[in-house]
DNA sequence: TTTCGAATTGACGTTAACGTCAACGTTAAG
DNA sequence: CTTAACGTTGACGTTAACGTCAATTCGAAA
């Protein structure tokens, strides 16, 4: 039972929620791409970290490697409002959405060939009932 | 000098074309994924090679191992029309796709989320002119 | 107080997808 | 004939993203 009414998780209950190990989620530390805040030794993740394990996971999904996601995380990181930051993260932004409707379009691809493909074989299958062949 | 009107392609030609190196070819042979002719100890490569080559390239691009392309293009090669592996293939197919599809929803929100930190970006930085801050 | 479950920190192992390098064969040009 | 360019087969190296295991430590329950 919680002293205070936040929020928090220990690394196996978030690694249960999200589907992958405490090792994971370690090394997701490791890689700077996660800061847990530590009660005594332990590490307790709070609703941020959560939220920030979800946008790694989605990226990780969409196929950025670990340092490209902790780059995209750092660009939230801003604070300094220094114009040539500003712009720099700006391009940075809209390459990774570029890539994105490229692989966007590469999926749709793929979705309509193998839905072709599955088209094609049940009109083998068909033809070869049409001509009375049971079984190859 | 082809002396036949038979396109071919030697290692480095198809590589250079499809920006990959020669060593890359020959690890997608060797993982059984592509099969090219031989002229004496040389492999040639056809058009057929190369059709394949692009649909190998592709799945990467959209996040498949090369084992899973490799299942996927056996899939092509089905011959036999046994009922059974015609249903394996054809389930195989629709999970293929359920997964692309699920795979463009996470494109699309981190689009939108890149998207809205690129405007949030741009706020900022006007309500800091507005204030007359021109510099952090 | 012992014991148990959950967490921690090293540290080494593993897999995928090539990179890299050595040693060698072939062919066309000078 | 010899050099260059291109190709070949091992075979070992590398990086990323964790897995796995050993040796603790800590807090709560029996």
């Amino acid at each position: 039972m919680p002293r205070d009414a936040v929020i928090t998780y220990s690394i196996k209950e978030l690694a249960n929620d999200f589907m992958v190990t405490a090792r994971t989620l370690r090394h997701y530390e490791e890689q700077g791409l996660l800061s847990p805040g530590r009660q005594g030794q332990n590490r307790i993740y709070t609703v941020k970290d959560r939220a920030r394990l979800s946008w790694i996971l989605r990226g990780k999904r969409v196929g950025f490697s670990l340092t490209e996601i902790g780059d995209m995380l750092d660009l939230y990181n801003l604070g300094d409002g220094r114009e040539t930051q500003v712009a720099v993260t700006k391009k940075l932004c809209r390459d990774r959405v570029d890539a994105l409707q490229r692989q966007m379009k590469d999926i749709r691809d793929t979705i309509e060939e193998l839905e072709g493909f599955c088209e094609e074989v049940d009109s083998l299958v068909k033809k070869k009932n049409g001509e009375w062949i049971i079984e190859g």
